[in-house]
DNA sequence: ACAGGATCCTGGGGGC
DNA sequence: TGCCCCCAGGATCCTG
């Protein structure tokens, strides 16, 4: 589910709400996350005031006083919020962390393929981002960097936009809206790109993300902001999940093909597969 | 190197 | 109402 906007807007939300708070008691549901909360990380964040709350990709780091690092990834389903504790507890809730000021923060997951865990510091972190061969931030990329990854590869370009090595934080949503915006079809492969069209399709990647940030993230179904409210993008999507509509920059009825193992929507008109 | 499929899960929607 | 099948904002592992 959620992309690089929406755990950007989860992040922004949860900053002034996380910032400074303390954590005084954790909770685990016994069902497992894709990787298990261990008990041990109880004690470790049990105490410690939460100092930052960053994104990197499409997880989120929160920043331990003592250096520590809580790490969360959403997967398809993810929520994390903060509510007050008194708030009656909903279906699959799986972890609680308690807050001082009558306050908590739960990660609410129903499919479970969310994560989070601990490290020891922020080296521990980076290491183990390092290990995962996460990209670039997607804003800001450099130029002849990103060139040349969409040259020296065959894959086509919805399988490299979704690969978190070639570039952070596009999933799915955003790789369909970026190769509309760039006017590309995600079945082409990367190295037929010319530079232009390497450039046209960085700019759109930028472009969109931004967009949806500013619109707080698209919400298909679960999606849900810091506060548990809905996203708005998705009432923006040119493409994604519009199969059988009108493109809106020709008219022509967009399509929906299964390619890199995903849906990928997009307009045959004005994402021609050849040139 | 790369495509495709299966896997981890739950829930919603469509067809019958 | 119910059942069955397919699908879903992710990521990883395996086979060919």
């Amino acid at each position: 589910m959620p992309e690089l906007p929406e755990v950007e807007t989860v992040v922004r939300d949860l900053r002034p709400l996380l910032v400074g708070r303390k954590i005084n008691a954790v909770r685990a549901s016994k069902h497992k996350l894709r990787s298990p909360w261990k008990a041990a990380w109880n004690a470790q964040v049990t105490g410690q005031t939460v100092d930052r709350v960053e994104r990197r990709g499409k997880w989120i780091v929160l920043d331990l006083r003592d250096g520590k690092r809580l790490v969360l990834h959403l997967g398809m389903t993810g929520q994390l919020t903060v509510v007050d504790a008194a708030q009656p507890r909903q279906d699959h809730v799986h972890l609680i962390f308690g807050l001082d000021g009558e306050k908590e923060l739960r990660f609410r997951d129903s499919r479970r393929f969310g994560s989070a865990r601990v490290f020891p510091d922020q080296e521990a972190l980076e290491e183990f981002f390092e290990a995962n061969k996460l990209g670039p931030e997607p804003f800001g990329l450099d130029p002849t960097a990103w060139r040349d990854a969409l040259a020296r590869t065959a894959r086509n370009l919805k399988a490299v936009l979704l690969d978190q090595r070639v570039v952070a934080g596009v999933g799915n949503i955003y790789a369909d809206e970026s190769l509309f915006v760039a006017r590309l079809h995600p079945g082409r492969q990367g190295k037929e790109l010319t530079a232009a069209e390497a450039t046209r399709l960085r700019k759109a990647i930028a472009e969109v993300l931004e967009q949806a940030i500013a619109s707080r993230g698209s919400t298909i179904r679960d999606y849900v902001d810091g506060s548990g409210e809905a996203g708005g993008y998705q009432n923006s999507h040119r493409v994604y999940d519009r199969a059988g509509e009108p493109c809106p920059r020709c008219g022509v009825v967009i399509e929906v093909l299964r390619i890199a193992g995903r849906s990928s929507h997009f307009c045959p008109s004005c994402q021609p597969r050849g040139d």
